[in-house]
DNA sequence: TCGATTGTGACACAATTTTGACATTAATGA
DNA sequence: TCATTAATGTCAAAATTGTGTCACAATCGA
């Protein structure tokens, strides 16, 4: 399933027990011992969860949610904190945490904790059942990989098959190069960025009546692609 | 929104206060005192949300939980409870509970949990807080970036977008030029004081009815600048 | 193997971001 | 009060960066 889990934590011992255990469950970790570096890490990489202690080295955890929602990642955090403070909790949750955790906390609950948020934030992961969708006049059939247009009958491949069915799963949004590149061609593969506005051009050549002025698959400059539908 | 909330409670006090406040967010709340009466109304009318207490009369929140279960209701459940004891707290979340709260609790953060578990629980389009927002009379969308203002609508740059999210999430306090520049620009990085301006500008032209005399973002001599919301 | 699909690099092009010039406004002190 | 100084407002041009597009190379599947 190779879900990714961000751990951020400065006490040695809490961080290693901590991804032991989660490794167990069989995620994938990846712990750091800073602010700074979660940030990067988050900015770099994908993550379904990040376990975001709050008081850390170089920058606070409360900071380094904030930087993540201001670049508009939407990444479910969850906190630890040491402090059993109230004010400390909804700090954290109004930052737009999902959860909290006071330490000491128990390892059991940590786990039952993840698995929760990963489960519920995972429900906008594409894997519908959609197999038929329409895009102005034309139609496409998700299981003959064909599209009706106008002018005729066109076939699709399978990778533009889905991400026709990503954009439109997430239609009038905005859906970013990195979530393209996750949810189409997986976490580890390291493909050119010009990969996918050749796919871009494909649809477009498809769908688009003009090409030079698209409108259903639109360009976010620095973000991604977004398509438009009534 | 129409957001329809089962709470369980037995301490007439305490379920009335629970009420009223969330009534105030605008949920719309059935209240019961008991178990069996929590399960019947379960079975019969659709919730967004139960909040439950662990102990409770006819038959305890655990129960109730694990029959919904059984029954394949997909509703998220709160838990409530007196006890601290952690396998209390393991066994409700083990039973398929989202969260869990220990009493007394803070009424913010039972707000605030409400709010995430129906946020996250929502299928669908559903626009989280930080995701859409309002300034005067435009609306600004994040998912899309796109701002609909009286007379059309706009659509904005990643920069401006964080610029914006970092002043609302500061609204009505001053957020300083260097906090700006760390916050949107990043540490490292070494710009033109005038760039901020310019954005400024920007945002003004969008939001602001007369440039002349803003509204929303002002800027404070010497510090920075401020959106100014009711 | 062949044909279809997918990935790469070059280059042109377009949008955003940055810069610097200059105008304007606010604060300061004689 | 007014001149002085510094910060901000504003514009348009320049620099930068991301995207569109193509031809071709690599890879995959039957």
């Amino acid at each position: 399933m190779n879900i990714r889990i961000l751990l951020v934590e400065d006490e040695d011992n809490l961080r290693d027990t901590i991804k032991l255990n989660l490794e167990l469950e069989g995620y994938h970790i990846i712990a750091v011992n800073n602010g700074l570096d979660a940030l990067q890490y988050a900015r770099s990489e994908r993550f379904n969860l990040v376990i975001l202690d709050i008081m850390l080295p170089k920058m606070n955890g409360l900071e380094v949610c904030q930087r993540l929602q201001i670049e508009n990642k939407d990444i479910p955090v969850l906190f630890l904190s040491a402090k059993n403070a109230t004010e400390d909790r909804i700090a954290g949750l109004k930052m737009g945490a999902q959860d909290y955790l006071t330490k000491p906390f128990n390892l059991e609950e940590l786990l039952l904790r993840v698995g929760i948020l990963i489960k519920t934030h995972q429900k906008g992961d594409f894997q519908s059942e959609i197999n038929y969708i329409t895009i102005g006049n034309c139609s496409i059939d998700f299981q003959s990989y064909e599209v009706k247009t106008p002018t005729g009958v066109v076939s699709i491949s399978k990778k533009e098959a889905m991400l026709l069915k990503l954009l439109y799963e997430k239609k009038n949004q905005v859906v970013s190069r990195e979530e393209i590149l996750e949810k189409v061609w997986g976490y580890d593969i390291y493909i050119n960025t010009r990969t996918i506005d050749n796919f871009m051009l494909n649809l477009r050549k498809i769908f688009e009546p003009n090409l030079k002025e698209p409108v259903f698959f639109h360009s976010v400059r620095g973000i991604g692609y977004k398509l438009n539908l009534a």
